[in-house]
DNA sequence: CAATATAACTTGTCTTTACAAATTTGTTAA
DNA sequence: TTAACAAATTTGTAAAGACAAGTTATATTG
């Protein structure tokens, strides 16, 4: 074992990513056999597929028994709340921002945070509202809910508007430490208002969508909430590998 | 190796996933240890963790180092149009059904077709609609689109309205053959039309949501696309261990 | 030249073994 | 009884080896 206890695999996969993001294994392209890999680490064989799994699963790329591994994609769909969309702005060569709308606290058990699951409402939270825009275009608001106590002191200047520190999730974990190991995602239709209609500039009778995720900790306890409305569509993949969609 | 070659963590993982659904391991309780399961199955630790791994994925249970493994749910969240309906139902012990409405061909390049990935729109294709609905509640309108071909005399009654067989999935893989190694799911919202207000009898300002769901055989061609309109939501668990969404 | 058989290569599955790290349980001492 | 410590249990990571099964390249044969 590594002195900072690092696995393997991880460090594997973590090279193996930057060498795609690099351009070193082109799209189409093959990378080099479980065998090469391995000895190139300096680890085995078990371990080196570990990381290829991961790389598999992320979507990246593709195997096949007796030929080998290719290069599928370097920007797998997937677009879920928890998925960094500053980083995956950035991958793309695109210039995310983040204009910062406001930031309000809210009491326990009040109308604006009736929709919030249970344990949110029991207790006073903090709301961040965002306009994450691409080209001076806005793609989707984002409300950002946590307890208060996680979020004391914050304020504008917590939330840069350019930059891969833009990031929310990063925000959460480096300045506020909220860690979270489980979420999950409700996906819906909603009805334009007057006001989303003026921020999407889209006309009132347009649906929008809207992604709901809560975020827990490891006893269960909601550690923030996030409201997505964005105008347009959500993408996934869906890789035999990643688990939980069947294919029957 | 087996005689029929089914991989011995593929074996254990059903017995497991059995047992679970047949409650003798209930939900918060423990299953038994990775020695335990090995030596009763009679095969290594290594592979009775790959079966276990799976079982991590789907979300059924929750595993802890020096602690061991928890059950966490039997119907773990995931709403893609590529997971069974019939199947996701029928384990919670509701009774779905599927009324088949129609079965249209359509010709290359129409205009009911222009919505369809390139590939299926440039060839004549079958369409069939059904409306899935349970308790004689309409859940949601299926439209499902393949290669004429691939639906040679297929008909009404290929489409049972009742019991596990009503699945489009299993029929397309029974009765016509059809195999499918990845897909691409894209959800959106849109506004309800006359006929689908009085399919789901809801409002007409009330949005609906739309999964657009494209499988691909193994060398990218489409094998299939389904159309699924909803009135309501759908929700996925985000887990550490189903890669694709991230945590930073 | 073309089709076929063979060999080399590459991933798929599986075992045995070993030690590390976290949790739980049991024991001991205050 | 409680707190602290020690031991046993359980999962986490990793190596090395073996053979099966699918693919690709090469050599052989007609």
């Amino acid at each position: 074992m590594n002195a900072e206890a690092t696995p393997k695999y991880e460090l594997a996969y973590r090279e193996i990513l930057d060498r795609l993001k690099a351009g070193r294994y082109p799209v189409g392209g093959r990378i080099p056999t479980e065998s090469e890999l391995a000895s190139h680490f300096d680890i085995s064989r078990v371990t080196i597929r570990r990381a290829l799994d991961m790389l598999v699963q992320d979507g990246y790329i593709e195997r096949k028994q007796g030929s080998g591994y290719k290069v599928l994609t370097l920007s797998p769909a997937s677009d879920t709340c928890l998925t960094s969309f500053t980083d995956a702005m950035l991958r793309q060569g695109l210039d995310p921002t983040s204009r910062f709308l406001s930031l309000h606290n809210y009491k326990a058990n009040t109308e604006q945070t009736s929709h919030l699951p249970e344990n949110l409402r029991n207790q006073a939270v903090t709301c961040i509202s965002r306009l994450r825009e691409v080209n001076n275009e806005p793609r989707m608001l984002v409300m950002t809910y946590a307890p208060k106590h996680f979020l004391k002191g914050a304020s504008a200047i917590d939330f840069p508007e350019k930059g891969p520190e833009q990031s929310i999730l990063r925000i959460l974990r480096a300045r506020f430490n909220l860690e979270w190991s489980t979420a999950c995602e409700d996906i819906s239709p909603i009805a334009c208002t007057k006001e989303m209609a003026e921020i999407f500039k889209i006309p009132l009778d347009q649906p929008l969508l809207r992604q709901a995720c809560s975020a827990f900790d490891e006893n269960g306890n909601v550690v923030f909430h996030e409201d997505v409305f964005r105008n347009g569509s959500v993408s996934f993949n869906l890789t035999p590998y990643s688990r939980s969609p069947r294919y029957i």
